[in-house]
RNA sequence: GUCCUUAUAGCUCAGCUGGAUAGAGCACUUGAUUCCUAAUCAAGAGGUCGUGAGUUCGAAUCUCGCUGAGGACACCA
């Protein structure tokens, strides 16, 4: 639709313009400040400008009337263009919104160490990274998504540790002490106490078993993980292993060392970071010869980038920002375009119980289950909750007020609007094909706006993902619930003159509640 | 100390690449149901957009300083 809108506008202006949404629905559709930016060209007044610029829209198809306000060009599109974009969306429901963009994108997200369950702060990159992976698909784009699973090195180790420890104070009940860091949680214990099962509780006698432990637990850990994603509708396409990614690491840095941007010291491999304003230079391979974490990220991005996509995707918790650097740097020296890759950095959520801070670290173990939050406030309000936040501010929210499912949950209230449509639909005796041709004339503005603003939904779309602000959608989802409530309780509609256009808008409301909806993972619901 | 993010109504937040009288929801006050679901709607009240400068026809939006908040500054991941 709004490709049409500009079309048309630059047909009879010739020349660049900015096109915009009027703050006031009565104002217009569509505006432009055009006149603005001509009056020191031009020497005259916006106002005398735009009352000119208004006379060359006389006889349009699209426009109903153009009008000048104040330096404003507004436009005032006509029912029978809506009716057609209608028309359109209501018989070919499923290709609503579509498009098609040859871009092809490698999304990655999520990417939790798998050393215990999903927390709420994972929760948050989870969502979004579905959303946009949905949309993305939606509009067009070749979209793939990954999981990179960090099961080698330290902290797999420490998670082996763990749960021997464990193992001999809660199994063998003997005295343990402590190393100063390692991972707590109940979870530990409970998977203690399954190891012993499995493999009798001698395993926790020989330190030799940390290592299968260690193994052990990291898989059971992942299983976790996909059943946690699983039930907020997450499901990735691929999930990638550090450890298989090793047997890469020659030919990883022999293209590296082409770059000259290594060095050894000290017995160590660095890589020259600095060279891009990294505040320091970085170590890949340790004095012993393990490689460091940075090493595993290089052969992984080289794996990506030899995978030949247009656009990276990387959606990192926003502790991981001085990271960003180094692997750029890194992903450079291989020789590739380190602009391909994005960062989207989830900022921290900040969760509150009974108004105390909770402090969310896996290691000390007092941390929110994501698991936990889903089961008290479904999957569907989080979702909505989350995505209706800017990804790069601050999330607080209480647990508690969470928990009260009332009407201050938006999600409520859209649902609402389309259970209200679907059953004004059931009442009226009436299906789609009923009303799916009837010509919508003679509209009062309610309902002309109302229409206008169901059809927005695929710039909507575009603008959310190409922005990466999926609050675009959940605001405008709102908005359009907003706009059909007040309709419904102004207009009768069943045995009406209008009944059938009423009809038809709704559906039409009710088709665009229901794919963006679908698109951030929620299923519309038909009934309350 | 350096870097990232952030500061808008009592609370939680929108406000698109600068543009019309700064908007929602919750909470508060008042009203609407002989009628398709009142889980809704209407009206009211509530703001010197953290602060000080700058850029210009025009700034919540862009630039710089200051202040507050959260986070990162590993050979951990």
């Amino acid at each position: 639709m709004k490709k049409s809108v500009i079309h048309a506008i630059e047909e009879r202006l010739n020349c660049d313009f900015i096109l915009e949404k009027p703050k006031d629905l009565s104002l217009g559709h569509y505006a432009t400040p055009i006149a603005f930016n001509l009056a020191k060209k031009l020497k005259k007044s916006p106002t005398i400008i735009a009352d000119e610029l208004c006379k060359k829209f006389e006889n349009s198809t699209i426009f109903k009337k153009v009008t000048s306000l104040k330096g404003y060009i507004n436009f005032n599109l006509n029912e029978e263009f809506l009716n057609k974009h209608a028309s359109l969306a209501i018989m070919n429901q499923k290709n609503f919104a579509k498009s098609n963009k040859n871009q092809t994108i490698l999304l990655e997200y999520v990417s939790a160490n798998p050393t215990g369950p999903l927390h709420i702060g994972h929760a948050r990159g989870a969502i979004l990274g579905d959303s946009l992976y949905r949309i993305g698909k939606h509009l067009g784009y070749k979209i793939s998504t990954e999981y990179y699973v960090n099961d080698a090195g330290n902290q797999i180790a420490m998670l082996g540790l763990s749960i021997f420890l464990a193992g001999q104070q809660h199994v063998l009940k003997v005295d343990v002490k402590w190393p100063e860091e390692f991972y707590r949680g109940e979870y530990i214990i409970d998977l203690a106490i399954t190891a012993s099962k499995e493999f009798g509780s001698s395993i926790f006698e020989d330190k030799k078993n940390i290592e299968k432990l260690s193994i052990w637990a990291k898989d059971k850990m992942l299983e976790l993980i996909k059943s946690n994603l699983a039930d907020i509708g997450i499901k990735f396409e691929k999930f990638v292993s550090e450890k298989s990614l090793y047997s890469k690491w020659d030919e990883s840095f022999k293209k590296l060392k082409k770059s000259n941007k290594t060095f050894t010291n000290d017995g160590k491999t660095w890589i020259r970071s600095t060279d891009f304003s990294d505040e320091k230079d970085r170590v890949i391979i340790r004095e012993d010869g393990r490689p460091t974490y940075l090493a595993g990220d290089i052969i992984y991005h080289n794996n990506k980038y030899q995978r030949k996509y247009d656009h990276y995707i990387n959606i990192w918790g926003a502790d991981h920002h001085g990271y960003i650097l180094r692997v750029k740097a890194a992903i450079n020296f291989l020789g590739y375009d380190e602009k391909k890759l994005e960062v989207i950095l989830a900022q921290m959520v900040t969760l509150l119980k009974g108004k105390e801070p909770y402090k969310m670290s896996k290691r000390a173990g007092s941390f929110i289950l994501m698991s936990d939050v889903v089961r008290d406030a479904g999957s569907d309000a989080l979702r909505f909750v989350f995505l209706s936040k800017k990804n790069d501010t601050h999330l607080d929210f209480d647990v508690d007020m969470f928990k009260q499912e009332d009407s201050s949950n938006p999600i409520f209230y859209i649902n609402y609007a389309h259970a209200r449509i679907n059953q004004v639909f059931k009442k009226s005796g009436k299906t789609l094909e009923d009303i799916k041709d009837i010509k919508l004339k003679n509209l009062n503005d309610d309902a002309v706006n109302l229409l206008y603003t169901a059809l927005l939904l695929p710039e909507v779309l575009e603008d959310a993902f190409k922005l990466r602000q999926l609050q675009k959608l959940t605001e405008y989802l709102k908005n359009l619930s907003s706009n059909f409530h007040k309709f419904y309780n102004e207009n009768r509609v069943i045995g009406e003159q209008d009944e059938d256009k009423f009809l038809k808008i709704f559906a039409m409301v009710g088709l665009s509640l229901r794919t963006g909806l679908n698109l951030i993972g929620i299923k519309a619901k038909n009934k309350m």
